[in-house]
DNA sequence: TGCAAAATAGAACGATCGTTCGTTTTATTC
DNA sequence: GAATAAAACGAACGATCGTTCTATTTTGCA
């Protein structure tokens, strides 16, 4: 391995000669391999990654199928590019701006609340997290490897909120933090299987309401009071 | 509609003429459609539905593609006696079990266990109405309608289960039904991810607590009773 | 035992898939 | 604006898919 020429030194004896171009604005390239992509979640998020094929690709950007393939290589390496791609928009969306809230329960409300509104969005698309899981579950490989590596990060910030949330004293100390996880995971799942396949109405309240109750159980008398304050500045917000 | 000829009437005069035979016992064409059909569940449950192919069951079941595909005359009819037969077999092996249990959470319990398990034994090779459900939430046609007829008849029973709970005093009046088949539906599905998805050890035990603690949470003082008083049988039968 | 019917095999079809290759067009740099 | 590199195209390949068709074998019944 160590004995392998390494690839680093080698591009900076090459720089030497001729300097390597800063990609500061987006090159041709780098734009429509962008565009490819984002057509690519969409398609993804209805037909799955198993699903996504370089021929209907080609058809949506209007391009051929091996232009499309070009900017990628392989049909894999295009599904870890959704995949990652994916993530991205998740995190941006979800983790980032529950972050903000202050520690402790409020934080983790927003984080389960910003989730549970991905996937009501995504009743019409598909979540390909949950897409994801159910076709590569027993399907070894980088797409694989890929998705799990990022539904762990997602686990592990839930987890660390749900810590946090220990630690500012809303929840009980003996908590179980992997169940709670668990627990609210299968309220995610089963938002999406409700309202996506079985096309159950009102299964978007029934997510907030186990979300609710599973907190409950868990809350301190502390963690009890900034749940039962939390829509009080709401109802006065109403007199504005 | 009306004017159809009843194919029972042409029956009934046909039999005049030649006896319709009778199969009381298995003719050859049934018993190895049956065969192909069993083949066909384990390919299934490890490929998904989409990825049932009748040349691969062909392969499995040492047969040409056209003498297996003969049995069913197209593949989508396949599909459906596919998911057919994994109701037939998910009701023997839980509902009808189950159901010998007294009216109230211990039926209630009985069901959800087997269902644990069911899914529990399926870490190995996937349940059809869970990796169905994703694979058909966007694509209308039979087989879609199939599964979710089979998934509505299942959260029928739940829903039962847990009113007699109600009728019977297990459970709170006032507990909402279909959020308590919700929240356990989540249970089981989270299992399903965590299990053969992430291969988290321990889901399984993650599961029976989410439904200790969901009852718990439903309960009345009379049902409390049964779920503290279930494992004193057990222990006394250690001793045996 | 013989005969009709049912069951299975085998070859071929059109379609679609991911991928490769050589060419042509477009973009970037001097 | 010419030279060079990057990007996109178009045709083709081999594989696999579900399906159809025609033989051939096997089965069940008189």
């Amino acid at each position: 391995m160590s004995t392998l020429p390494d690839p680093a030194k080698k591009a900076a004896s090459l720089r030497v000669v001729k300097p390597v171009r800063v990609a500061r604005s987006l090159q041709k390239g780098q734009q429509t391999r962008a565009a490819i992509l984002d057509a690519a979640l969409g398609l993804a998020s209805h037909m799955g990654l198993e699903g996504l094929s370089i021929g209907a690709l080609a058809d949506v950007t209007q391009m051929s199928k091996s232009g499309v393939f070009a900017h990628f290589g392989s049909r894999e390496e295009l599904q870890i590019a959704v995949v990652t791609e994916y993530h991205a928009k998740f995190e941006e969306e979800v983790f980032f701006t529950a972050i903000r809230e202050p520690r402790g329960l409020p934080r983790l409300r927003a984080m389960f609340e910003r989730w549970v509104r991905r996937v009501s969005v995504e009743v019409d698309s598909g979540c390909i997290y949950i897409s994801g899981a159910v076709e590569f579950d027993d399907r070894p490989g980088p797409v694989r490897d890929a998705l799990v590596a990022m539904v762990k990060a997602w686990h592990a910030a839930l987890q660390k909120a749900i810590r946090l949330s220990v630690e500012a004293g809303h929840l009980q100390a003996d908590a179980d933090v992997e169940q709670i996880v668990f627990e609210l995971h299968g309220l995610i799942l089963s938002l999406h299987h409700d309202a996506r396949f079985m096309r159950i109405p009102g299964a978007l309240a029934r997510a907030g309401t186990g979300f609710d109750r599973t907190i409950q159980f868990y809350a301190t008398p502390a963690g009890l009071d900034i749940e039962r304050n939390r829509k009080a500045p709401k109802s006065s917000a109403a007199k504005r």
